[in-house]
RNA sequence: GGUCCCUUCGUCUAGUGGUUAGGACACAUGGUUUUCAUCCAUGAAACAGGAGUUCGAUUCUCCUAGGGACUACCA
């Protein structure tokens, strides 16, 4: 293969949202033009009209945008080998159908829909295999076995046709996959692919996406491994339409499968796991689709996330940047086995990211639900809450549950610790621990805590028991980081309100 | 059924013709901690099976089994 530019495209149909296992193929396929500077593009497939969905398309650019993985060239983009839309692309599939009926690769085929359901059901009854091959294409209603004058006067009458690939008998077709090495197909066990239908005046996607490949001059074909199949079709395609020696390389990447039980990632296994399956949510008849991102997920922790799927550098490192994997990706390293899902280490991934964030940021984040809770605080004391529980939390989310005593004083205590250490002298040390508080000269956590051992010690009490009571008064519960630190940062006036409050409300 | 693809701890994976088969998630135990979490340490956990090639196979070949994809006028 010559030296051309590197040139991919990511082709979805705007069927519905965009599947997670379909986002990685994209990132796949941005990660490598990226590396070899090439070009990334995006191509609506839209040739079933009967399965367009409206919104489809927006979503697919809002989820590449969340991702972070610009497109060069594509429909809003624009760029030299427009239009970027199949159904606006009509003509130039036309053109090439008819070429391939001309040079004997292809013919008409007049069979109905319902007569070919009718002759499925009939092998089916008889179980054997019904296939539009060359064993049963001479009896059926085509330009092969019709008189041209019957063809012709078909044709004329307006009759519904559709162009079929004559698929040539016992040839070997082999392919050099860049994930999979050789493979090699024999064509005696292949179908007649229906090319173009004259219902729509649109080409199947078998057609549309060899001549789009070859004008848009695709060097390479990364998608799923659902496509090996059709890769002798596509093969005999580019041959009969004389585009063999700029063929682009295909690379077929490993399935995503369910994380328990069979088969791919589907988008009943997110309901049931309670995982996102889709980048961003979708609205559906019956409910919501859920996405990465509502479900707060950070997009480069979704990119790392789905770059493991399926590739590894060979390091030991596993936490990337969409720069990092651009430098390290290669599909050399892409596996062949299918990959299966863990929402579970999703979930890590996000924490780490998470992690990796400045406090600043993430307090940023944060303030959007700490307004909706009607808490107006100043950033810094937001980023001083968050640094302190960050490492405990995977998403922003739930960030709330970790520090809410930071902004409001506890409406009710954890019965479970409330037993554990509320008992003893412990409710009547705390009444006697107000006025002492109350002395604390320089209101840091230092002077805090030795103001209360001092306490402590003198009534010769347990210093856990206390310093546990002592949390769950300004905390409500068992957890939280330093106590003392808390005490200093909510101030001296709660503290000792939160304190009372806990002598009186807890019996 | 047919065609094609795949097979290392439960999961994602590294790996080499000779390794104590490595890491991560999850799990278990212990330690640290005022609690929980974090953190640290430790542990359990894999080469699908069978032949063959070889001095030696997890690694190469073949077979079997299992899994998956495809098999539409869908992509």
């Amino acid at each position: 293969m010559t030296t051309r530019k590197v040139r991919v495209r990511f082709a979805p149909s705007p069927t519905g949202p965009l599947h997670i296992g379909g986002v990685r193929t994209a990132l796949f396929n941005y990660l490598f033009a990226k590396k070899h500077g090439g070009d990334f593009i995006l191509r609506i497939e839209d040739t079933d009209s009967t399965r367009f969905v409206e919104g489809a398309e927006e979503y697919i650019n809002e989820s590449m945008e969340w991702l972070g993985m610009p497109i060069d060239e594509g429909v809003k983009q624009g760029g030299e080998f427009g239009p970027y839309k199949q159904s606006e692309r009509r003509e130039i599939y036309k053109k090439y159908a008819d070429q391939l009926v001309e040079t004997g690769w292809a013919y008409y085929a007049f069979d109905t829909p319902s007569e070919l359901d009718a002759l499925r059901a009939k092998a089916e009854a008889e179980k054997v295999p019904f296939s539009y091959d060359m064993h049963t294409r001479n009896g059926l209603k085509n330009s092969l076995a019709l008189s041209d004058d019957e063809v012709k006067q078909r044709m004329d009458a307006g009759e519904p046709w559709v162009i079929r690939f004559k698929m040539p008998e016992n040839t070997e077709v082999q392919t050099n996959d860049m994930v999979r090495g050789s493979v090699t197909f024999n064509t005696a066990t292949l179908d007649d692919k229906v090319l173009y239908k004259s219902a729509d005046n649109l080409p199947t996607y078998h057609l549309a996406n060899i001549v789009d490949d070859h004008l848009m001059e695709i060097s390479h074909v990364i998608r799923g491994e659902e496509w090996l199949p059709s890769v002798p079709l596509h093969i005999l395609l580019y041959r009969g339409l004389g585009w063999e020696d700029t063929m682009p390389q295909f690379a077929h990447l490993p399935l995503i499968l369910k994380p328990t039980g069979k088969g791919k990632l589907s988008k009943r296994d997110g309901d049931k796991g309670g995982f996102p399956v889709f980048p961003l949510n979708w609205q559906l008849e019956d409910g919501i689709a859920m996405g990465y991102r509502e479900s707060g997920y950070f997009p480069e922790a979704v990119v790392n996330l789905l770059a493991l799927l399926g590739w590894n550098p060979g390091t030991e490192q596993e936490l990337f940047s969409m720069d990092e994997l651009i430098q390290l990706f290669t599909i050399e390293r892409v596996n062949k086995s299918g990959a299966r899902f863990d929402p579970d280490k999703a979930k890590w991934f996000n924490q780490q990211h998470l992690i990796r964030k400045e406090d600043a940021e993430l307090a940023t984040l944060f303030q959007v639900e700490l307004k909706e809770r009607g808490h107006e605080i100043g950033n810094g004391f937001v980023q001083e809450a968050v640094a302190m529980v960050k490492e405990r939390v995977n998403f922003v989310s739930e960030l709330w549950e970790q520090t809410a005593f930071f902004f409001e004083a506890p409406s009710t205590y954890d019965p479970k610790v409330v037993k554990k250490r509320w008992k003893g002298d412990v409710p009547a040390f705390m009444t006697e621990l107000t006025p002492e508080l109350d002395k604390v000269e320089n209101w840091k956590a230092d002077d805090i805590k030795a103001t209360i051992a001092a306490q402590i010690e003198a009534k010769e009490l347990g210093f856990g028991l206390v310093m546990n009571a002592f949390r769950l008064a300004l905390v409500g519960g068992g957890f939280g980081p330093d106590l003392m630190t808390i005490a200093e940062m909510i101030g001296r006036e709660e503290t000792i309100q939160r304190v009372k409050a806990a002598v009186e409300n807890i019996g």
